[in-house]
DNA sequence: TGATCTTACGTTTAGCGTAACAATA
DNA sequence: TATTGTTACGCTAAACGTAAGATCA
C-alpha cells in the first residue's frame, strides 16, 4: 500500500532535483530518501527514476507519479481538514445578521441555551445570508423580514425602528415626522458595521452622501462637533451622547422593521429561551 | 500525517461494527485495532468514537471521518492504477484499424521496428477510430481514406481491392466486372471480424441478406456446400479455397480502398520500416 | 576535492501479538 | 460465561542514521 510519507518525500526529491537536497528539506537523512525511492518503485511496481552511477532523475513515469503524489497528498490535507472543520461545526452555532442590534440581544442568550457551544456570528448582505442559509454554512439568520418563511422556521425577534438625529438648529428640528423623501439630499455620519442600514440608505435617499466612520470616538466628536444629521433607532445603546440633539422618527415601512430569526427546520433552535431574552 | 493503512482499518471498523470483527478481517490481532483507532484519533485531533466500558462505535465526525477514510483509500487505488498504466502506455504502440487486412503486414513490421514494445491492436469503426487518435488513446490508426491527414500525419499504406465470388454456375459467373448495384438483392456469406466491410456491404446493398459466419471452418464449409456468393480481396490469405469459384471484381470507387496510417505529429512512427513491409 | 547516490552495518524504536484485565449481556 | 475493548509486556522487524564505498565533475 502506498504510503503518504514515502509520497512526501518522492515529491520533495521532483521539487529539490537531488536527493541530498530532499534529505535536507525534510530534516532526514539522505540514504533514507534513497531507500523510499526504491521502495516506490517496488510498490508501484514500475520504474520512476533513470539513474546514472551517481546521479538520478525521474523519468516519465517518475513525473507522471509525482503528479498522483501531490494529488493524494493534497487530498489527505483536505480530509483532515474536512474532518476538523466538521467536528467543529458541531459544536458551534454560527449565526449571521443583517444588522449588529440584533446580535446584542441574540448572543448572550444563545451563549448560556446552549453552554459549551460556540457561538460565531458575523454581519452579511441579506443575500449572502440567504446563500448561507441554503448552504447551511450558518445555523441561524437574522433577516429583516420573513419573506423566506416558506422555506424556512421564522420567528418574529425584535422590531427596530429608525429616526434621525439633529441638533436644534437644524431646518428639520421642528418636525415631528419625516420620510426618506424629506431626508434626500442632505448628508449623513454614518457608523460602520451597521449592516443592511447603509445600504438602505443609499437606496432611499439617492442624492445623499454619507460620511461612514469607523471609529466610534470619532463619530462622536463628529456629531459633537458638526451639524450634519445621523441616525439612531429605538435599539440603540448610547442615546445619551445624541441628547444633545433631536430625534425625529422616520416613518417610511422600510425605515421601521421586525427583525425575524430563522433556521432550517431540522435544526430546531430552543425558540422559548432566545425570546426570553428580548428587552 | 495520515496513514493509508491505519484509515483501512477504520474503514474495515466501520463495516464490521466491532474492533475484533474488523482485526479478524484483516487477519491482524484486535489490539493493534484498538491502538490504530486512538492513534487515528491523535491524528485527526478530533473524538471519533464514543466510547462505553466495553463498547465502541463512531460518533458523528468519525462517520464523517469513514468517508474521507474511503475517499482516499479509492484515490490511492486510482493513483497506484494511472502509474501502472502510464508505464504500460509507454511501452505500448496501440494500433487501431478498419479493416484485418492492414495488419497482417503491419504488426510484424512494427514488431520488429520496435523490439520490446507491446503491440496492441484491435479493429474499430471509423469513427470509434477518430475519437481515440483525437484522444490519444491509439498511436496509430488504419483507416480507409486520408480524409483526416490535416489534423495527422498520414501515409499511403495498402490497396485492398474488392472482389465477389461466385461458383461457376451462378447467374453472375460471365461478368468480367460488377458493380454494387449489380449485386445489390443477392444474399452473401460473411466473414465476422472483417471491420469496415461489413458496414459498408449493408449500405451499398441495403436490400442484399448477409449470413455473418463466425466460426472460419463452418464458413469454408458453407463456400463449399452452398452456391451463396461471398467476397474476397487482392490481400485475402486463403485463396485456395476460393480456386473453385468465379472472382468477379467490384469496380465501384467505395470496394477499392487504400488504407492510410495515421499517427499524431508528435508520434513520428518509423516510416521506413513499417513501409517496407508492404508485400 | 567536493558533491552525489548506493550499500553496509549497527542501533533504535515503532508496531505487533500474547496475555492479563475490566466490563457487559 | 462468552464477548468486547483496553492496558501491560516482551519481542521482532522495519526503518533510521552513521559510515564507507563508488562515481563523476
Amino acid at each position: 500500500m502506498l504510503d503518504l510519507n514515502e509520497l512526501e518525500q518522492l515529491v520533495a526529491f521532483s521539487e529539490t532535483g537531488t536527493l541530498s537536497m530532499a534529505a535536507e528539506k525534510l530534516h532526514i537523512s539522505q540514504p533514507t530518501i534513497t531507500r523510499t525511492m526504491q521502495r516506490l518503485e517496488e510498490c508501484f511496481g514500475v520504474s520512476l527514476f533513470s539513474r546514472g552511477k551517481n546521479k538520478i532523475a525521474l523519468n516519465e513515469t517518475g513525473t507522471k507519479a509525482v503528479e498522483e503524489a501531490k494529488r493524494l497528498l493534497s487530498a489527505a490535507e483536505d480530509s483532515l481538514k474536512n474532518v476538523r472543520e466538521f467536528d467543529k461545526s458541531l459544536r458551534t452555532i454560527t449565526v449571521s445578521s443583517c444588522a449588529p442590534a440584533p446580535l446584542w440581544f441574540l448572543l448572550p442568550s444563545l451563549s448560556s441555551a446552549y453552554p459549551g457551544m460556540t457561538i460565531a456570528s458575523s454581519l452579511k448582505s441579506v443575500s449572502d445570508i440567504m446563500e448561507e442559509l441554503a448552504q447551511g454554512a450558518c445555523q441561524l439568520a437574522v433577516l429583516p423580514d420573513d419573506s423566506a418563511s416558506d422555506r424556512y422556521v421564522s420567528i418574529p425577534f425584535l422590531e427596530e425602528n429608525l429616526s434621525v438625529c439633529v441638533p436644534a438648529s437644524h431646518e428639520l428640528a421642528g418636525k415631528t415626522s419625516v420620510t426618506f423623501s424629506d431626508l434626500n439630499g442632505f448628508n449623513f455620519l454614518l457608523r460602520s458595521e451597521i449592516g443592511f442600514w447603509d445600504e438602505m440608505c443609499r437606496i432611499q435617499m439617492p442624492s445623499s452622501k454619507f460620511l461612514v466612520q469607523t471609529d466610534e470616538f470619532e463619530f462622536q466628536e463628529l456629531i459633537r462637533e458638526s451639524s450634519l444629521p445621523c441616525f439612531t433607532t429605538n435599539l440603540a445603546k448610547d442615546d445619551a451622547l445624541l441628547a444633545s440633539r433631536v430625534q425625529i422618527p422616520v416613518t417610511d415601512q422600510q425605515a421601521n422593521v421586525t427583525y425575524h430569526l430563522l433556521c432550517r427546520p431540522e435544526h430546531k433552535i430552543n425558540t422559548a429561551a432566545v425570546l426570553g431574552s428580548r428587552r
